[in-house]
DNA sequence: TCGATATTTCCATTATTGTCGAACTATGGA
DNA sequence: TCCATAGTTCGACAATAATGGAAATATCGA
């Protein structure tokens, strides 16, 4: 993930409106949810609403589908794992700790964080 | 960790000279980097640089320390943990997921999003 | 076609955030 | 003590983000 993309990801999401959004989405699953049932959910004005998912989308973090007269929101997982595996690789391990023994989970997957081997370290 | 506490940290996060200050520390290790280091580093004013760490250090994710007439900043690993676990948690695979089969790593650590189990969901 | 419902866009307003020079504070060395 | 260096705070301004009413757009059912 590029930096920039990973600002973005950050900035949707560090807002009450949205990360509640976005939270209520990650419940609902592959479903997703209409947008007037997240404004319920959230008693929030369909206006402000709207301006917070398209801000979401923006960021790659939700996806919009027309259903009917409906717009169905749902979380787009793959962009939050990606954002998760730049946290974890750029900003808990640093570049240089791909091998790092004692951090757990240096395998495939992102993990917990710790800091970088001694050698990396200016 | 608090909601609150998740959006000040990803708000924290979510500022490209605050991110690339955060990675700074993250690579320099527990030993930390003198302000003006990061300054230097980041081609920044110093009045604009404190401004952002004075952020960071709200947001809990770095930690100052005094060392003679330099001011040495840290970065805390610990909070950046509890951020990866709340995304995780909360943002990734619902809260009903604890023990969602097809998700890999639903052991002790934070790891890769997928969505909720389908029982889940509304 | 028409009215009801769902959602977005537009717009004005307010609030928050980012920037950085200049002044201030603190520490160490001469 | 005095000066140089390291950082922070202050203050003013610029830029961006958030809010929500009102109007516009789109779809469904009658």
């Amino acid at each position: 993930m590029e930096i920039k993309t990973a600002v973005g990801a950050l900035a949707a999401l560090a807002q009450d409106t949205r990360l509640a959004a976005y939270r209520a989405l990650v419940q609902a699953g592959p479903g997703g949810l209409a947008a007037g049932r997240i404004a319920d959910l959230l008693a929030v004005p369909p206006a402000t609403l709207s301006f917070h998912l398209k801000e979401l989308d923006r960021a790659g973090l939700i996806t919009a589908r027309q259903d009917g007269r409906y717009v169905l929101y749902s979380a787009n997982f793959d962009q939050m794992n990606a954002l998760l595996g730049f946290l974890t690789e750029n900003c808990c391990r640093g570049p240089d700790a791909a091998a790092h023994p004692d951090c757990p989970g240096t395998a495939a997957l992102p993990t917990a964080c710790c800091p970088p081997p001694v050698e990396a370290q200016a």
